[in-house]
DNA sequence: CGTCCACGTCTAC
DNA sequence: TAGACCTGGACGG
């Protein structure tokens, strides 16, 4: 998706465009297999927040949660102007529409709060998301390689695979080592799950080909910043969830782990 | 034309 | 631990 960085923005937009706005109905794509969404009310407004790489609208006292897949964004237009792949389209009454675009369809929405199977955000909870680290270090998904755990949502909330990618490069460290052992001796892991996520989002987030920036903010800068991920003097392997996870070619697949 | 690849989950053997 | 879920861009013949 649209990874931390991503889905922050995207909450932010949403809050930006929405501001002072009435919405009166909701529709879904009919190509689109999601639930149908009906309105709380008969006038309602919207508000978002984010947690890692999930999303919640605010929508009259109830909340609908949204992931975005791999290609997941929304996109405020004039109605009748609406973007391909919008798939759930919430309309103003002053002529204007919020769209959830999703080009694959990977991303999906649910009268629901946040996925209590995920852990916390490193941007917004930070102490928690250490503390909760620290203190399941000796739970058996951390014998795993630190390059395969840092997509694990129940301690990595948001953290995706350029994230990942830049997080280890960043940090110097062996993709391939023991995560708790990793964990223990390079702080940096933990320390750059908060900031370089939040150096993507300052830069307006990732502009990879899947996702269209709604932001308008340049591509320049943001590929120039992920020094990993793309890279081609850098290394890849398939990893057991079958993600290609790119990595300093200074360090050594072990086989045994990955 | 075809094959491979993509910022991610899910669920079914 | 494979597929399944999707569209589309890049690149090869």
């Amino acid at each position: 998706m649209p990874e931390l960085a991503e889905l922050k923005l995207s909450a932010q937009y949403v809050n930006e465009q929405c501001d002072g706005k009435v919405f009166t109905s909701i529709k879904k794509n009919p190509v689109h297999k999601g639930l149908e969404i009906t309105p709380p009310a008969k006038y309602f407004t919207i508000r978002a927040e984010s947690k890692g790489k999930e999303m919640l609208l605010f929508i009259n006292g109830q909340t609908l949660k949204f992931t975005f897949g791999m290609a997941g964004s929304f996109k405020m237009t004039k109605t009748g102007e609406e973007r391909k792949h919008s798939h759930l389209m919430f309309y103003t009454n002053d002529g204007y529409t919020l769209s959830f675009v999703d080009v694959r369809r990977f991303g999906k929405w649910k009268w629901d709060g946040w996925n209590k199977g995920r852990g916390f955000d490193p941007t917004t909870h930070y102490e928690d998301f250490c503390k909760d680290i620290q203190e399941n270090l000796d739970h058996k998904v951390f014998n795993n390689p630190i390059g395969e755990i840092l997509l694990n949502q129940r301690f990595f909330n948001g953290i995706g695979n350029y994230l990942r990618a830049e997080i280890l490069y960043k940090a110097n460290q062996d993709p391939f080592e023991e995560a708790r052992v990793a964990i223990k001796n390079n702080p940096k892991i933990i320390a750059y799950c908060n900031t370089i996520p939040l150096e993507a989002f300052m830069l307006g987030g990732g502009q990879l080909k899947q996702w269209e920036n709604p932001f308008g903010v340049e591509p320049d800068r943001f590929t120039k910043w992920m020094k990993c991920y793309g890279n081609n003097n850098m290394n890849t392997v398939r990893d057991r969830n079958g993600r290609t996870l790119w990595y300093d070619p200074k360090w050594e697949p072990k086989t045994e782990l990955i």
